[in-house]
DNA sequence: GTATGAAAAGCTAACGGTTAGTGTTACGTT
DNA sequence: AACGTAACACTAACCGTTAGCTTTTCATAC
């Protein structure tokens, strides 16, 4: 169980932190469906081979930093006891999260993924990911008693409430109107 | 203004079905992911180029009938009134869906879905379709005075309460848990 | 009938993402 | 110093998908 102090490691971050820099940088410049695989790996001089080391896929190359999203999420609920009040803070953390999605900087990227239907289908599929960590850490935690398919419902739910208040006209209007409603969907689950 | 005569439809009709028929049966033998393109062209004995000019994609033959899905909820709402209760019309016709989908044949292909990341995310932007769908017919019909936000909540709440209720335990009672939820979700944004 | 226009189907060839196979280098360990 | 392995590289392909162009098949007008 040797600790890991690893120059190896350092590297490997470096190598991956330098793909992801050189895709989003051609991307942004030229666009997502513009750029290939083989132009990304040439201008971050790695092989094509070892841009799919580090990452599954093209898409995900964009959506580098999502393990976050689900780890916060489910951060958030894990270890509450069945009566405590949960939502309250889901509804913090999806806040904070639309408004950092709310930043300049990152105004380009959303414009980018809006336009691609791969990426838009990969965002989807994260959402699921998400939402069933959610559900588990849900179901493990404030949510006992309660049935497994409540427990994925409101889940889902909240993973969208992010989605669909990031479109929103008033994002945080858009994620108090629909924490109203989640809450509203929760009371009813609870066990006679 | 000639009525359709048509041989011709029928016989494009008859290519587009026996092209999918082929597809489901080599898929069901020999697995989604190690049938090709390629393959169900030749069984199918038509072009590639044919395949896709009635398939978009590999995944579309699976859901050959999906268009019926969309028609079928988006028609339970259009037309309703803001304060007719359209909720009970929309459980009714997902209780259907549901049930229709544990026909005993239909079990081979929903594994078959399932064990294929392909056909799951394909699904889920299925599932994105049809909540939009629903959601318009929601906002011109019986959601006028709500939100655009909470009109597309519901939307994607009775969508995924197909996708939820086919995967639990009990399909039946699950349906009707998930719509007591969007029951109360959906009283709490009436206007003040 | 035959000519004509258009839809449907076909063929070839390619493009772009992804992976298998096979080394080679650099690092951590002993 | 020697060894095992993780990271990386190179080639060559596979697969879904599309573009470009030709051929067949049908509906209709002459």
């Amino acid at each position: 169980m040797t600790v890991p102090t690893g120059r190896r490691e350092r590297k490997k971050a470096a190598t991956r932190q330098k793909i992801a820099d050189t895709a989003l940088r051609l991307f942004l410049e030229q666009g997502y469906d513009a750029v290939g695989i083989r132009e990304v790996a040439a201008a971050a001089d790695v092989a094509v081979t070892t841009l799919f080391s580090h990452f599954a896929s093209k898409e995900a190359l964009v959506f580098e930093r999502d393990a976050d999203f689900e780890h916060r999420l489910a951060g958030a609920v894990a270890g509450r006891a069945p009566a405590e009040p949960f939502l309250p803070d889901l509804r913090r953390e999806v806040h904070a999260l639309v408004q950092h999605c709310a930043t300049p900087g990152a105004a380009p990227v959303w414009r980018m993924i809006d336009a691609s239907p791969a990426l838009r289908s990969y965002e989807e599929s994260m959402r699921l990911r998400h939402s069933e960590a959610l559900a588990a850490a849900l179901a493990a935690g404030p949510g006992r008693g309660r049935s497994a398919t409540a427990c994925r419902a409101i889940a889902r739910s909240v993973v969208e409430a992010h989605a669909l208040a990031r479109q929103a006209a008033d994002p945080d209007a858009a994620v108090n109107e629909l924490f109203r409603m989640i809450e509203a969907a929760w009371a009813v689950t609870a066990p006679a």
